[in-house]
DNA sequence: TCTTGACTTAGAGCGCGCTCCAAGGCGTAT
DNA sequence: ATACGCCTTGGAGCGCGCTCTAAGTCAAGA
């Protein structure tokens, strides 16, 4: 069988990658990189991902997918790790990070605007009515 | 002098990479690569950019700005060299582009989203009114 | 004449973010 | 017993997009 024993709920490497939409390569190269806390592991050695896991990887592929370098990401999970203390500083990079998306939006949003007048240019010569 | 002879309105490298927020590297770089057609030339085998080269390079700086891959940039100045003939092909390489361009923003808009719920979070937390 | 400084090239190097490989372990099915 | 299949690890490799280096050319100024 692939998935030993399931104790409660916890999920294989695969398993957790497939929900995430990642690769399990990609998983344990979070958790090696220290975006993700070490997760549990069964009688083999084998990772176990629950409920609390999968929040924090959700969390860490929408930091990811608005573009947050590896590097804050990291930053930010050691924030974590050092408790309730951090929240300002915590508050202070999600807050940057936000800046940083939401110029980054503007600006591809601006360069579109060209690139939607080219696309209309080429509609016409090509006499696509 | 640094900008030799200035015939007309030519720009050197420097000046051109500067014009359009690139470094002369990557101006050169880009050149290489065929994302650019090769530019004219000095006397001296210097690159002399005019406006029309200038413009090729505020396009294919939207183009990049929005994430268009390199190979995908080299195919439109390839079309761009082929003539014509190509608008149609042209024009479809830009609209799916837009495509992938619109998906991404809407992705990450949505990313935004926990992003910014979290932000409320620690703002509530932090006790920030 | 010599120095300065911007230019030229081919090619090497780099930071990022994965992505994969090799060698080995463990538990179940045959 | 053996094979299968998924797991483990450290470390190598890769694609992308620059970015820089080295060695050399050229034109102008002192």
């Amino acid at each position: 069988m692939v998935a030993t024993e399931h104790p409660p709920d916890a999920l294989t490497v695969a398993e957790a990658a497939q929900a995430a939409g990642l690769s399990p390569h990609t998983l344990r190269y979070y958790e090696r990189a220290g975006l993700l806390e070490p997760v549990s592991r069964n009688g083999s050695g084998h990772r176990r991902y629950r409920a609390a896991d999968l929040e924090r990887i959700n969390f860490l592929t929408k930091l990811r997918g608005t573009g947050m370098p590896i590097r804050d990401v990291r930053r930010y999970a050691e924030l974590m790790r050092a408790g309730e203390a951090t929240n300002e500083e915590r508050l202070a990079l999600l807050e940057a990070h936000r800046g940083t998306v939401v110029a980054k939006l503007e600006a591809t949003a601006r360069n579109l605007e060209l690139i939607d007048w080219k696309i209309n240019f080429y509609r016409e010569r090509c006499e696509r009515t």
